[in-house]
RNA sequence: GCUGGCGUAGCUCAGUCGGUAGAGCAUCUGAUUUGUAAUCAGACGGUCGGGGGUUCGAUUCCCUUCGCCAGCUCCA
């Protein structure tokens, strides 16, 4: 038991704060002092809840208009009146008819409806000065406690996170220890903002949406796609080498297929609206796996084939609503690096070990070595047997616990066809954005009778791997963005090296140079322009570009360049060559 | 989808308490030939997101519609 937990009982804490329960405490008070300002300040206004939130907190309240910013400022005003008052936060405990009473009598009929649902005939509340709420505690000892707070932002939020309640009026804050910790942290969320892929997507030139195309249609400009043909050049050879054969399908198919699978039936709400051709309905794919089932039924397969490994950088269209849709991250046409493994019972969990090594392989290549692993179980909302699902559920977890993976389980996650593993990127959001999937299926190939001949010369039902490593290349490029602040490693970087000359003068010997980097592969771009060098270097710094090559006359009479790289070190005058062997060299090992 | 906020030149933004708009950057033209993050000058560029209403007059006020942004997961 942790000292917090026996702290629990009595009234209210004195612990140390840094740790992880105890800053929710700290800021689960602060919830609670923001409640009481806004209670004095907004009299009518009704309590919902205020839990203390990954780095801060909120609190949700029924009022007649939504706050303003202005409101904000008053709210925090008299938060440190509060605060400077440093009533003490005092536990007790009453029974439910009471508490009921109590709550009754002040109108907080949504604490009303939270202390009927409570199976417990005691219960706690907890005051400071004339303020009284539900609450479970604990709380530090007293309002003066809390030092550094800043309310952040306003936003509606239904009571109890469903759109058929009322939308009630949320307010979040954060706090800390201290004043600087709060500084760092209010810093820390400018970075993210400095960061943010969509604003470094249009300043970089790497892509955009376009209304008149659609919300969620990403339009990959010739600098994004690059990086996208870089990206999709390594995962190609890199599942040859690992033993997958790579296939294309159709981006729609009659809508018979989408019955059979089951997509139809789960994952309608995912789906765009048929379409009708010649009278038959076709519908536009979701998801790729009909297809590589499909191609794998095109003739019969040896129990010896297997596992038969089928990978399509396959785009798929899925139906998300509106106020989901996020630059890059969450959209509605995306392509999915997606790839089906057709094995045998006994094949399955070497097969789950191989593609989770590929996975960290893959994801380390990008710089991503931190990351939350899921397994998420079994939906509402499913096909196949109860045997079946356990069947997949414990392969996975059999090969995340021979990985000596840390996971979590997800409960109710899952596809509607299987259980998957996924891994989670952390971008400097704090945000964990689902990237790699990992699903293991036995249902759909007892819908489409996927089988292969064994042994015994019978046939056997196969079974299915689902797996995309990077998820979706929009996804993964937006996270990649801000991964890198679009300072992408030199393979990565859509121009590697700016070759610019001082005076017209070098101009010559300065295409010589262009043109030996091109030959080489180099994604080298020329700046000859009658610019100064400083006007020169500094659009080449904007847009990033991790080196840049000067040229003047001492470079020419010398027969070398002078190389800056964007981190504004200079390297002096070498050798083209020199700077080619170097610069592949960086390529080739796709150095950070 | 819901709630709120926002929508002015290609971009970032200012402005108009109702009298049809302005800056910087970008673009184009010219001059400048320059040594490590912005050379100078000129020109071009907008029916102020779309539609409707009020008004002598709307970019401004009202309604509606579209789009974008934030939140809608954290359960006393």
């Amino acid at each position: 038991m942790t000292a917090i937990a026996k702290e629990k009982k009595k009234e209210a804490v004195s612990l140390d704060y840094s740790t992880k329960e105890g800053i929710e405490i700290y800021r689960h008070s602060a919830s609670h002092i923001m409640a009481e300002a806004v209670k004095e300040l907004f009299p009518d206004a009704r309590l919902a809840i205020g839990p203390a939130i990954e780095d801060g907190f909120y609190y949700d309240f029924d009022v007649e208009r939504p706050f303003t910013p202005e409101d904000l400022e008053k709210i925090e005003k008299r938060m440190q009146e509060i605060i400077k008052r440093n009533a003490s936060f005092v536990r007790e405990e009453i029974s439910k008819k009471d508490a009921i009473k109590l709550f009754e009598s002040k109108g907080e009929v949504y604490k009303v409806e939270l202390i009927n649902e409570l199976n417990d005939e005691t219960i706690t509340i907890y005051r400071q000065g004339s303020f009284v709420d539900l609450c479970r505690g604990p709380h530090v000892l007293s309002t003066g406690k809390i030092k550094a707070f800043k309310l952040l932002s306003t936003a509606g939020a239904y009571w109890r996170g469903s759109e058929k309640n009322k939308m009630l009026q949320r307010i979040y804050g954060t706090s800390f220890l201290t004043k600087e910790e709060l500084d760092n942290y209010l810093k820390k969320l400018e970075e993210i903002k400095r960061r943010d892929h969509r604003r470094l997507g249009k300043e970089l030139d790497l892509f955009s949406i376009n209304e008149d195309a659609g919300g969620g249609l990403i339009l990959w400009h010739p600098k994004g796609a690059v990086i996208r043909k870089t990206i999709e050049d390594f995962w190609r050879n890199e599942h040859y080498k690992n033993g997958y054969e790579l296939v294309y399908s159709p981006h729609m198919a009659r809508l018979d297929v989408w019955r059979t699978s089951g997509h139809w039936d789960f994952y309608r709400e995912n789906m765009y609206s048929p379409m009708t051709v010649e009278d038959v309905e076709y519908e536009i794919k979701p998801m790729n796996c009909p297809f590589h089932i499909m191609i794998y039924k095109s003739h019969r397969r040896s129990y010896r084939e297997l596992p038969i490994k089928f990978a399509e950088l396959g785009t798929v269209y899925r139906y998300e609503r509106s106020g989901v849709l996020h630059g890059l991250m969450r959209v509605r046409g995306f392509t999915q690096d997606d790839a089906h493994i057709f094995c045998r019972p006994d094949q399955l969990e070497d097969e789950i070990l191989k593609i989770l090594d590929f996975t960290l392989y893959m994801l380390m290549t990008f710089g991503f070595s931190e990351y939350d692993i899921y397994l998420s179980t079994r939906p509402e909302k499913y096909v196949g047997s109860l045997e079946n699902w356990e069947k997949a559920t414990n392969a996975l977890k059999f090969a995340l616990e021979n990985k000596g993976l840390k996971y979590e389980i997800d409960p109710g996650e899952g596809v509607f066809y299987g259980p998957k593993i996924d891994l989670k990127i952390k971008d400097v959001l704090g945000r964990a954005w689902q990237c790699t999937t990992i699903q293991v299926d036995f249902n759909l190939p007892e819908r489409f009778d996927v089988t292969y001949t064994a042994e015994d010369n019978k046939p056997h039902q196969a079974i299915m791997i689902h797996r995309a490593l990077m998820g979706s290349l929009e996804r993964f490029f937006g996270v990649l963005i801000e991964h890198y602040a679009g300072a992408f490693p030199v393979w990565l970087s859509p121009v590697q090296a700016v070759i610019m000359t001082i005076t017209d003068s070098q101009i010559e010997y300065a295409e010589g140079i262009v043109e030996m980097l091109k030959r080489e592969g180099i994604r080298a771009e020329s700046d000859f322009r009658g610019e100064k060098i400083g006007f020169k270097i500094r659009e080449a710094q904007l847009m990033k570009a991790p080196y840049m090559l000067i040229i003047g006359d001492k470079e020419v009479k010398a027969g070398a360049i002078a190389v800056r790289t964007r981190k504004g070190e200079d390297l002096g005058q070498i050798k083209a060559e020199a700077f080619l062997e170097k610069i592949k060299k960086e390529i080739e090992e796709k150095v950070a």
